[in-house]
DNA sequence: GATTTAACCTGGACGC
DNA sequence: TGCGTCCAGGTTAAAT
């Protein structure tokens, strides 16, 4: 499922194939995927048809295109795309098959590639299971004065139902003395603190898990009697396997698509906990030890650990 | 106000 | 074969 480094892989291809082209017309095949646009599926037709994208930014998981003011002014509505579980953005030449879970199609302008080559003329939102979706947002100024997130000409400007999420590991803007005040101010559990959007954005629950094996932490590790150097190797943890992660990612981007493969990926076989339950923890066997990665509920879902090199704290917090 | 839980949603895996 | 149940999980509204 799409976290961090699968958005920005999309967030890349959206610069290279979209930025800069018109949405010549909308086709909306399943309102669902508009729920979270509250002035219904005309109001969003209305208002993207016919915007340019002078922009693809991104914060945490959330993605969206700037669009320009038809009038002239200043940008100030967000085109969002959130790829929830399962969603996909695909650019394709209109007559191209539909998918079977095919939820938007954007029309865009005709545009040549850096060699002159036609791109395709549409944007699709693919979603199976309907987690994600898009709507539009208005822009405001980011407290802080930075960019908004994480895009080539990024303006500081968030979209007002992204402001509460938090910048993100690969966000320059991001501070880590002010993650650490924040955490041990909390009164939960690390891995709860880690999936909390408003705390430090992008991390979902196989990164987290990645995350906190590499660290040895373990998931139920209590935020407030965290030390700095305890803060910095998390974050060290989590900013590696995600940097490793999107590096994987990459692999793909000569293709004219803009890659989300919304199951498993490229980056399966790295992982060194996430569904590896039952089978040897790799940094233990090269110790000469054998211990099984034990797959744990939690808040329903799923945690994997090492229960050798992540054992649990005596004042656990889940 | 802070923290935790439930609901949203589909399709594949599994047991009977 | 067919049916029912469980599981996957990002976000947010509702509950605690």
């Amino acid at each position: 499922m799409p976290e961090l480094p699968e958005v920005e892989v999309v967030r890349r291809g959206l610069a290279r194939w979209v930025a800069g082209r018109t949405i010549e017309a909308v086709e909306v095949l399943d309102a669902r995927s508009l729920r979270r646009h509250v002035d219904g599926v005309e109001d969003f037709i209305g208002n993207v048809t016919g915007s340019r994208v002078t922009d693809v930014v991104r914060r945490g998981k959330f993605l969206w295109m700037v669009l320009d003011d038809p009038d002239g002014g200043p940008a100030r509505v967000a085109l969002m795309a959130h790829l929830g579980m399962s969603g996909q953005l695909l650019i394709e030449e209109p007559d191209a098959p539909r998918e079977k879970h095919l939820k938007v199609r954007l029309t865009l302008s005709a545009a040549l590639d850096e060699e002159g080559v036609p791109l395709p003329a549409e944007l699709r939102f693919v979603d199976q299971r309907i987690f994600g979706g898009m709507f539009l947002a208005d822009l405001e100024p980011t407290p802080d004065g930075h960019p908004g997130g994480l895009g080539r000409e990024s303006l500081p400007l968030v979209p007002h139902q992204a402001a509460h999420i938090a910048r993100d590991l690969l966000d320059p803007a991001f501070s880590p003395e002010s993650f650490h005040r924040r955490i041990r101010e909390r009164r939960t559990g690390l891995k709860r603190a880690l999936l909390d959007q408003g705390l430090v954005s992008g991390i979902g629950n196989i990164y987290a898990d990645e995350a906190l094996w590499a660290a040895r932490f373990h998931y139920a590790r209590p935020t407030d009697t965290l030390r700095r150097p305890d803060t910095a190797r998390i974050l060290e943890a989590a900013t590696d396997v995600m940097t490793r992660a999107l590096a994987a990612g990459g692999t793909s981007f000569d293709a004219l698509y803009v890659n989300v493969n919304g199951a498993s990926g490229y980056f399966a076989r790295d992982l060194q906990a996430y569904g590896r339950a039952g089978r040897p923890c790799r940094r233990c066997a090269s110790e000469g030890r054998e211990t099984l990665v034990r797959r744990e509920s939690f808040m329903n879902r799923s945690s994997y650990l090492c229960p050798h090199c992540q054992p649990r704290p005596r004042n656990a917090r889940v």
